[in-house]
DNA sequence: GAGTGGTCTAGACCACGGT
DNA sequence: CCGTGGTCTAGACCACTCC
């Protein structure tokens, strides 16, 4: 059940055999057994009991109240999945689409006044313009340009672009973990030179999107300006405190 | 410093401590004293130490670095205020101007297959339908309707949600604690109804919003549709990791 | 090797909710 | 009164970073 020679900390081991417990045997609202009870089940300290369970309140598992005991919170599990963030290819997926990424650009250029002040740097420092356009089911759905602080994200090359999600790239090639994300919605028209890459007349209404996305030493590592086509783009979202 | 005798919790109280002292004596990144420091200079366990810091990280103010130490984060403090869930009247105090509420319809009805659907009850089951016309500066931005399950709001007058914003209503009168928050966006272009009392042309386009808010069991307590004039309104957010 | 945060223990007392 | 979660202690060992 629970392996003290095992790497994984202990009370990562606990959150997962009592998420296997919750999914598996429980249900929402129900009285899960003590604190003190999972202590001496578990053979491990009521300290780690609680530093297990304050991880899955905070992930929305549980819920406590104090004097009554620890219960299943009753999140529909279906939407559990989806990330907090926004993703369109999980988005896409999740409303049973074919998502596909065009990388339409991919150039190194020097930042002027609007993106430096975006992305907090300096006046003429270099970053990356990464234009894509987005589909579902191979119709354009969404035109997006990011840009990407040089210094942050050495050797960045079209071909990693290209293999998969921004995000992953993030955490995964760069250690840059997201900590917040500032997002602008509002509602304009399409441009020329927007609309013939999204396929739609100029002129017609579309979501603005603007975004920043800030690591844990809060640098901006990304600035985003989307473009979405109004008459079939949602976006949904989820926030969990 | 810190009062063992004040029923205020230590890792409370020294939260506050270290708040203070960030703000006021530290800079962005500048590295914290180590936790065992921490411990003996305000005469509480290590434990304890932790305990405050794992909350003032989840806050934002601070990351950790193994082997290397604490530092301080570096959001920016004026935006730091901002809930993280969206407020009207907070939003556009920030941005200056001046936000007013006429709440034009306050009725019980009986739910029908789409509201009791969205809220999770049973069909018929009574809601209170709340409308709302929200304004800047005395500009008409945004048509509300909100619906509230009756059985969670027992009591709820007009008089009292004409005297403050849901949230606090939610929070103070029925100590319904907001955990998550769905959200969708859309553009589409808005009803002669709603035309007629937001003070816009038929068809002009608009952002549409749809809200709903679950309490910590999880229980949808509000479903919120809005009408934002596209032309000038502009919908911010964060989110925080 | 020294210092840092990360994990873990065994045990104590308090505050709250229900019997 | 008892059982629950909430707070707190003193101390241990590990993993990582840097000199």
């Amino acid at each position: 059940m629970i392996d003290k020679t095992d790497p994984i900390p202990l009370y990562v081991q606990l959150q997962n055999s009592l998420i296997d417990e919750i999914n598996q045997n429980m249900q929402p609202n129900q009285k899960m057994i003590s604190e003190r009870e999972i202590s001496s089940k578990y053979e491990v300290s009521r300290t780690t009991v609680r530093l297990a369970l304050y991880e899955l309140e905070n992930a929305g598992y549980i819920y406590k109240r104090q004097g009554k005991g620890t219960f299943v919170a009753a999140l529909n599990r279906s939407k559990q999945n989806l990330s907090e963030f926004y993703s369109f290819t999980e988005q896409m997926i999740s409303i049973g689409k074919q998502p596909r990424t065009e990388v339409l650009v991919f150039e190194l250029i020097v930042s002027n006044q609007y993106i430096s002040e975006k992305l907090g740097i300096i006046l003429g420092e270099k970053v990356f313009r990464i234009q894509r356009l987005r589909l579902a089911n191979e119709i354009p759905m969404m035109l997006e340009v990011s840009y990407l602080p040089c210094d942050v994200f050495p050797e960045l090359s079209e071909k990693l672009v290209k293999s998969k999600p921004l995000y992953e790239i993030f955490s995964k090639d760069y250690q840059q973990q997201v900590k917040v994300v500032d997002e602008e919605f509002s509602v304009g028209s399409i441009s020329q030179k927007e609309a013939a890459l999204i396929k739609l007349d100029t002129g017609t209404p579309c979501l603005h999107l603007k975004r920043q996305t800030y690591n844990e030493e809060n640098r901006v590592i990304e600035f985003t300006s989307s473009v979405a086509r109004g008459d079939k783009f949602v976006y949904k979202l989820r926030h969990v405190r």
